[in-house]
DNA sequence: TGCGAAAAGGGGTATATACTCCTAAATGTT
DNA sequence: AACATTTAGGAGTATATACCCCTTTTCGCA
């Protein structure tokens, strides 16, 4: 039997979808507790991995975030002494790169966030992943103005 | 041709769930722009009003947050006059309550929300969203700790 | 009845995110 | 060559979120 409240008010997609993106934040980063890098972390020293060094607005442009919000990311990866930044060819920008104590904690947290990926792909079953890219693709798409 | 970025690192269902509630919140702040109200301002308003006057605590755990969380995101609707608190029968306790201007913003906003809530379960199609929600709900069960 | 445990809320600190504005540097155009 | 435009990055402010610790109040039990 459902509640009332729910009948009222059918759940909205958003509020839905944003309390799932932080459950799995969570699992994601219990999951890697012992390797001294959150999921945030970890995808970020990736994408400068696989990235090669890249520049502030790169990697921005590359991970779907603001310039100011991936500044803001970085420092703290600066601070912990994960990455260091280089003055680039442009004077005006920067190379990001990975230390050595940034290499290392990310070779930690490799197999784990592997092992995460694995059981989570056997949970969603064969085409899960297609499915829910699929669904989560027709959500985000953004309103045609006369929708609004 | 998958980029070569993708075969070495793909994708975090993590990241990329982020990644799909951001951009659905942002339709959603879009959608509601006109009203004074953002999706999470509309969410709360929308469970202050069917709890009944409720206290920080019982919407903090219908709406699964942090009761500090829950806390500051009520100071910002406070300092917007949407919503008034009162000391509860509980002397520890506040009751939370829509203004006027509450309940004025949330009758603007209450209609495109719904259109909104239309639009996507049109996209999603039969059972969308009943196929998203068991997606939802595969990745975001806790690990085992044999699992981690 | 008195005392320890639990509950309610607030504040400090921190991360994640975005918008706006600012400066410095590079680029392009006349 | 000079000036306007664009690009790179940083800082201020703000919201959303969570953890931890603190005080006040209530409650349960010995």
């Amino acid at each position: 039997m459902r509640k009332v409240t729910e009948v009222d008010h059918p759940n909205c997609y958003c509020i839905d979808l944003r309390s799932a993106a932080l459950r799995l934040t969570q699992i994601y980063d219990d999951a890697l507790s012992s390797t001294g890098l959150n999921i945030t972390q970890f995808s970020l020293l990736a994408a400068i991995q696989s990235l090669n060094a890249p520049t502030l607005s790169m990697l921005a442009k590359e991970s779907h975030l603001e310039r100011s919000t991936l500044g803001r990311n970085l420092k703290v990866l600066e601070k912990m002494e994960y990455i260091e930044t280089r003055t680039g060819l442009d004077a005006r920008s920067k190379s990001i790169h990975l230390s050595r104590k940034g290499k290392a904690a990310f070779k930690r947290a490799w197999p784990i966030w592997r092992g995460v990926q694995k059981e989570l792909t056997g949970r969603l079953g064969a085409d899960g992943r297609g499915h829910l890219d699929t669904l989560l693709g027709s959500l985000t798409k953004p309103l045609a103005a006369q929708q609004i």
